[in-house]
DNA sequence: GCGGATGATTTGTCCGTGCATTATCGGAGG
DNA sequence: CCTCCGATAATGCACGGACAAATCATCCGC
């Protein structure tokens, strides 16, 4: 089927073709009930099975598969889109808990901000879309969300409805490049003024602001601030010797 | 030379016992001026190629190595002390700085602390060691650190001098089990008390509180929290579609 | 009808081979 | 003395095969 498209001029292995191939269908959720086994995937592509498990190692200790022995190879799609950054593993582990996530639209418009512009890399005058979010967890204030995006990957979003929508799933809907890259940094900070009263802070109440910048294809699309209610969310790194570090979010224990 | 202990039984795979030695080896500080070629391991641990690249694959991806086409392997340390923790890599990274790094202790001693007990998973009145210690950058507070180690592993620690000497180093100087996997959990705070003082914070300012558990073998043999002045260090990851998330610290621009 | 044996399926591990690509080094030649 | 070129060495990529271990479905016997 999409074997087609390998190209075998040792510009790019094999590998990379397939894994990527593979990593876009997982995008558009067609393996939803059974992954193909490594003998499918060979005879798809036209390739030895050490190739294909060359691609499918990637995506294993990635998290994304889980292989087992006789079984097979099934999709943990949790951690698929946990790949997306903290930042969305944040929202999306809110969500996994059962509650319903609400958003109060603060400000969407075309603005310009030459912070913002810097970060992504802009003129300081060039014109931005800006989406400021007040989000609730069950009508709780969970965290004050801005997001700055360049004006001409970003103009068709002025005319959604944001009340519910997550922002990827709008930058994906309309043909907007949707981050799969980046940083997120993270600072303690004590909130004064309106972003206090949103959250529902007391006075002197420690929050955490996270800075993200999110790149596509090399290129920054996505500056975004989000200042995160610190009594209820918490930040959580796994760490061991054999296998690389992964960032969870837990929702404290109250 | 390490060969020797190879097991062939099938117990655990070739690869899992070349990657564990190198590590080992690592650790000891073995590679520092040049890693092994895949031909050289091949012979020296008698198994095919592909062996040693599956060993090593592990390593190399998880940042340890960096290997180049035609110029060998060779080692990255700092990555491979940063698969260490979060923690870990933020008292680096400050002394990578150029900045001289010194800790005051404020306590050393057996105690009992039913908290910690039960973070390690013993008696909540089991004898624990106590070390808290002022951790200062140049002079400047940096962090306050308690650790609570089990009693039968770190009662040799009593006698050390604390004012320089890392933890993970006395520890494995004694012989004790050195954490190799764990998680930490960061939360913004607003400190008080004798905590504010040791960090020379002012009334209302924010810090990150960092919990940490150390597991050794799969069993938990340190518990810490860490205070750490909010103003002066961030919390960064790392996060791609592609490869996984990785944690860094970074001093905040001043 | 139920339980156990059996065989097929699937992934894990290991071996061997060949060629391509890239960096380094040394010598030939200007 | 510098430059270019080829040899060498190292890793990257891809193929092939074989066996082991674990799971699952089926069939047989009781």
């Amino acid at each position: 089927m999409s074997a087609s498209s390998l190209t075998r001029d040792g510009s790019t292995p094999l590998w990379a073709q397939i894994e990527a191939d593979l990593r876009r269908r997982l995008l558009a959720g067609e393996f939803a009930e059974g992954f193909p086994t490594d003998l499918e995937l060979t005879t798809c592509y036209g390739v030895s099975r050490h190739t294909v498990r060359e691609a499918i190692a990637r995506l294993n200790l990635s998290g994304v598969l889980r292989r087992t022995r006789g079984r097979g190879t099934v999709v943990d799609r949790a951690e698929f889109e946990q790949t997306l950054g903290t930042l969305y593993s944040l929202f999306r582990s809110v969500e996994s808990t059962g509650v319903t996530q609400t958003s109060v639209v603060l400000e969407v418009g075309v603005v310009k901000d030459d912070a913002a512009a810097g970060q992504l890399g802009l003129d300081p005058d060039a014109d931005l879309v800006l989406l400021a979010r007040q989000r609730l967890a069950d009508g709780v204030p969970l965290a004050v969300d801005r997001a700055w995006l360049p004006h001409e990957v970003a103009s068709p979003l002025l005319e959604v409805d944001w009340s519910h929508t997550a922002l990827y799933e709008e930058l994906a809907r309309v043909g907007a490049p949707v981050p799969d890259q980046g940083w997120e940094r993270l600072t303690p900070v004590v909130p004064d003024g309106p972003d206090r009263d949103l959250l529902g802070l007391e006075a002197g109440a420690p929050a955490l602001f996270l800075e993200r910048l999110g790149i596509h294809a090399g290129i920054a699309v996505e500056w975004r601030t989000t200042l995160i209610h610190g009594d209820r969310y918490r930040f959580v790194t796994e760490w061991s010797s054999t296998s690389p570090n992964g960032v969870r979010v837990t929702t404290a224990d109250l």
